[in-house]
DNA sequence: CATCCTATGGTACGATGTACGAGTCAACCA
DNA sequence: TGGTTGACTCGTACATCGTACCATAGGATG
C-alpha cells in the first residue's frame, strides 16, 4: 500500500562522463539537484521567515518550474526536514585532542546550537515538530559522552540529557520568536496597561532588558551546577 | 494608519431586557459570541491539532456563517491568542494561607502549566510564538515572587525566572510533538539504521524509555538545586 | 531507428483566509 | 407611527497555497 515513501529519488550518481565541457557557461541555471534546493530553501527561509517559504516563491528563484522540484523533493515537509537538518551541523570543540574539560565541552556545543539556531530563527520553531536528524543526534551523543565524563551516574544521565535539551530548546525558541516584529513593544504595553499589574515583575524588568545571551549562559551554568554529582 | 487594531469590538454588554423568554428555545442554536467561539475553538484544537482549526470547520461547528466569525474576532491569529491564553488559567497552590514552602509551590505551578499544556498539545507550540497573554504574565509573577522569598538575588532573579521558564517550554514542546503520530517507530528506526549509530545514546535507550513526567520532575529539581542560593 | 529513463514544467483542483457589501432585526427617537 | 441607526449575520468572490496528473524533451542504450 504505502510503497510511495521510498528514498530512492533524485540519483543522478552516474558518472557525468567529463568529457569536455562548453568553454563558456551560457549564463543558464545550473541544473537542479536536492543540494542546491535546500540552499535556496534556507536562503528563503532566513529572509522571509517559515509562511515566506512556497514552493512557488522558490521555484521563482531556482529559475525553474514548481512541478520540477518534486522530482527531487516529496514534499513541502521534506524541504524543511532537510533545510533543518542542513544548519545544525556541528564540527565538535576547538581542540582535537581528547579533553579533560567537559564542563566547557558541554557549555560550548550548546552555545554552538544555539548559536546556529539564531543565526535562522525559523528553525527554533520548527526543530521539536520535525524527526531527529543525524545532526541532532550526534550533538546528543556528544553529550551523552560528556556527561558521563564527567561523573554523571547512568541513572541520571537520561534526565540529564533532556534537561540540557530542554533548556536549550525552550531558550532558543523563545529568543528567536520574541523580537519579530515589534514583540518588545506589544509586551511592553501589555504590562503597563492600567488595570491589571504584574509589580513584581515589572520591577525586575523581566521583559524589558535584553541580555539574552548573558542569561541563557548563567542560567547554563545552574543548571549545570544542579546536574554536577554532588 | 493602524487605526483598524481596537479593543473595542463585540460589545453586546447592553441589558437584553429580559422581559419573558419562550417557554421552550426553539432548539436553535444559542447566538455567536467571544466565549462561545473561543471555547468551540479549543474544542476543535483538541480534536484536530493545529491544521485542524480552520474559520470555516470553526464556523460549521458552530452553526454560523464563516463571516460571522468576524464580527467577533479579528482574525485567525486572534483566535489562537484567545483560545491559548484560555487554556493556561492558574488557580495557584492548593493551601490558602501564606506558604512557607516555597520550592513545593514553585513545583505545583510548573507542573500544572506543563499538564495544562499537555491537556491541549497545540498550546505547547503556540505559546513561544504569541504575545504574552494575562495568565502566563500571572504564573510569572506568581514565579518571581516565589523565588524571591526563597532568597534568589535581585541579581539572579531574571536569569532564575527565564531558566525555568526555559525548562518547562522546552520539555512541554518536546513532549508535546514527540508523540504525535508514529514518532517513536521513526526516531527507532533511524536509531537502529545500521550505518551510522549513536552507541552512548542507544545504550541509554535515550529516546525509548518514556518516563516523561518523572524525568521532568527529576530534572526540574537538579534546576531548583541549582537555583538556590548556597 | 526504437525504446527507455531522467528530468522538466503547464494546467487544473480543492482548500484556505478574508475583503466587500447586502441583508435582518431590535431599539430608539421623531 | 414611521424613520433611522446600530448590532449582527452571511453569500460571494478573490488571491494564494500544495500538489496530482500528464505531456514533453533529451540523452543513453538496445
Amino acid at each position: 500500500m504505502a510503497a510511495k515513501r521510498s528514498g530512492a529519488r533524485s540519483k543522478q550518481s552516474q558518472r557525468t562522463s567529463v568529457s569536455l565541457q562548453p568553454v563558456q557557461e551560457p549564463r543558464s541555471e545550473p541544473p537542479l539537484s536536492r543540494e542546491r534546493i535546500v540552499a535556496t530553501a534556507v536562503e528563503l527561509l532566513d529572509a522571509q521567515g517559515l509562511d515566506g517559504l512556497t514552493m512557488r516563491r522558490l521555484a521563482d528563484r531556482l529559475g525553474s518550474g514548481v512541478m520540477s522540484l518534486y522530482w527531487h523533493v516529496d514534499n513541502k515537509e521534506d524541504v524543511f526536514d532537510l533545510a533543518l537538518d542542513s544548519v545544525l551541523e556541528y564540527r565538535g570543540p576547538p581542540q582535537t585532542v581528547e579533553s579533560q574539560d567537559w564542563r566547557g565541552d558541554i557549555v560550548h556545543m550548546l552555545e554552538d546550537w544555539r548559536a546556529s539556531m539564531l543565526r535562522h530563527p525559523w528553525s527554533a520553531s520548527l526543530l521539536p515538530r520535525r524527526a531527529l536528524g543525524p545532526n541532532i543526534l550526534g550533538r546528543l551523543e556528544l553529550l551523552s559522552r560528556s556527561l558521563s565524563k564527567a561523573g554523571v551516574a547512568d541513572a541520571d544521565l537520561n534526565v540529564a540529557i533532556w534537561s540540557l535539551w530542554n533548556y536549550v530548546m525552550g531558550a532558543t525558541i523563545t529568543r528567536a520568536n520574541f523580537d519579530l516584529p515589534d514583540d518588545d513593544k506589544a509586551a511592553t504595553q501589555r504590562l503597563t496597561r492600567p488595570g491589571e499589574r504584574y509589580p513584581t515583575i515589572e520591577r525586575s524588568r523581566l521583559l524589558l532588558d535584553s541580555d539574552w545571551d548573558g542569561a541563557f549562559r548563567k542560567g547554563l551554568g545552574f543548571l549545570l551546577d544542579g546536574l554536577s554529582p554532588r
